[in-house]
DNA sequence: GGTCTTTCATACCCCCAGGGTATCGATGGC
DNA sequence: GCCATCGATACCCTGGGGGTATGAAAGACC
């Protein structure tokens, strides 16, 4: 009954991922035998056999699969207490803002505006990652709140809707498809995508189109999508604020819209998180206000045209 | 920025809940040098100092507040990995469902016959417990699947509602507010709770009225509540129940009505767990549409009584 | 103000748990 | 049937976590 050491988990997880155990001891940087015995420990400890294994194979039990689940968040748990405490003792505290680049709807300079009026408001600083890293950034105490786009994973995390807006595909104008003014996702199922693009918001990862070519932020997409090696799916606000002569966009029926949202962990007490989430919903509010003004003025003179 | 130890973890928080070096080294049951010398080190690894301590007094750093919050949660997720992997592991899996005795609002039969007949389910196995300890079950892993009342702290699991009923005061017929019709919270100022009842649902305890007796099930709070020396908050099912001829139930205006959740870990994975989950909506609902139908067959009728 | 008590920190020692090396044994491939 | 692969076993050794003795500072009490 004698309780779990972070160590003992940190092997578990090791082995469980590799399932073999000369490639997770290198990985964990030790010899193999006394990761063996420390599995074997473990085992005896829960009364429970983690895997099945023969010389030949390792594999994970039924225990083994609920114990990998819990063992990786226990161990977010424990980064998440070391980084925030660290960050809460530092001398110069800040409000660490996760967000990938790009994705915020043109509202993140307006919602600091509103955060700095806060008197709450603690200096921010932003964390930026790749997509999907925000909700574990904020697992693992790497930042006090995020902006994300759905899906995401929000276990343990709280949070509120800020905007939703159609998604439209970025390609080549010379593309033979950019003709068509209507596009589904099985017309797009011969393109690729840039590395580390969402695959398609929603569903499953469909099997990636061909080789991806990688690319980190959105010039280097634009630069693929224009040269017509790639398409690329944008929320509406990020395809108006880079307009382009060798891009088209174009809406596609089956693609859900993107969702924007603010989350922060569940148990977060921070005034400065709160005072973050109220800007945020304070500016969204009004953003989403203003857009159906505009969507009232344009049915008023259907003429007009930006 | 080697990561912290359990042991760590553990001995901060027993120092930081005592404040005291000596009594929480007894706690753990260690001599008092090496735990200061742990905590000593535990804040050079971290580089922060989490207590500010003399001789005479040790008070927690604003560092140490976040530690001690972050702490907790991470011995929880451990504990609740050993638990959940233990059970999983164990020849004859079950789903454990904690609840307190006598809140489930007569529902519980009716769902435990739907749940059984769902393929899914394993032999339900019940975890009784006072107030408020089913969600700290659900976080250590001491139970799957859990019937509570609100108000709750959810931090880390997800919930659907069931039921929501008045709460009536249960006094002794005898009583001289037993006379009024209706009562307010304040007219119970004066009155003593049975220990181990919520003071007062939703609002931060209110200084429990005199020396609270000790009961912890329903007839023993009855028999004290016969006598006069208690009243007793009681849900509008537990009324109808428990009827007693000794015993006067009157509604209370300002006293928030009884909401009754079925709640999980959010990140369960089990279809046991569905399974419950799905059968206790159902019931629920079908009990909504049942006590709806009834209320209008009351006002079609409203010379019958019960 | 001196002394005593309380309580956290320091000094020093010791033991074993966790890690390394060498090797065995089983299993599947050829 | 031999070999290569990979997990298990046996054994040793070192470092860190824990114990005891003691110091030092800060209230309490006369």
């Amino acid at each position: 009954m004698k309780d779990l050491e972070v160590r003992q988990l940190r092997y578990f997880v090791a082995v469980a991922e590799e399932l073999h155990f000369g490639r997770a001891a290198a990985r964990l940087g030790m010899a193999q035998p006394p990761l063996s015995r420390a599995i074997r420990d473990l085992e005896r400890e829960l009364g429970v056999t983690l895997f099945e294994r023969t010389t030949r194979q390792v594999r994970l039990t039924g225990a083994g699969e609920v114990l990998l689940r819990d063992a990786r968040t226990a161990l977010e748990a424990v980064t998440a207490a070391a980084h925030r405490t660290r960050q809460a003792g530092s001398t110069s505290p800040r409000l660490r803002i996760a967000l990938k680049a790009d994705i915020d709807g043109g509202l993140l300079p307006q919602i600091l505006d509103a955060y700095h009026a806060d008197p709450a408001a603690l200096p921010p600083e932003l964390v930026l990652g790749g997509f999907g890293e925000q909700a574990q950034a904020l697992r693992d105490g790497l930042a006090d709140v995020a902006l994300v786009l759905c899906p995401w994973d929000g276990r343990g995390l709280d949070s509120e809707p800020l905007l939703t807006e159609p998604v439209l595909v970025a390609m080549a104008a010379t593309d033979p498809l950019a003709a068509r003014t209507h596009l589904s996702l099985a017309d797009l199922a011969a393109r690729s995508l840039p590395d580390g693009a969402p695959a398609a918001h929603g569903q499953s990862t469909p099997p990636r189109p061909r080789a991806t070519r990688s690319a980190s932020n959105l010039s280097e997409i634009f630069s693929l999508v224009e040269t017509g090696s790639v398409v690329f799916f944008a929320p509406a606000s990020v395809a108006r604020r880079n307009p382009r002569p060798d891009v088209a966009y174009r809406p596609v029926s089956d693609l859900p819209h993107a969702r924007l949202l603010v989350a922060w962990p569940q148990d977060a007490r921070s005034p400065a998180v709160a005072a973050f989430v109220r800007a945020a919903c304070a500016i969204a509010a009004a953003r989403r206000a203003q857009e159906e003004a505009e969507a009232e003025a344009e049915a008023d003179m259907p003429s007009s045209t930006t």
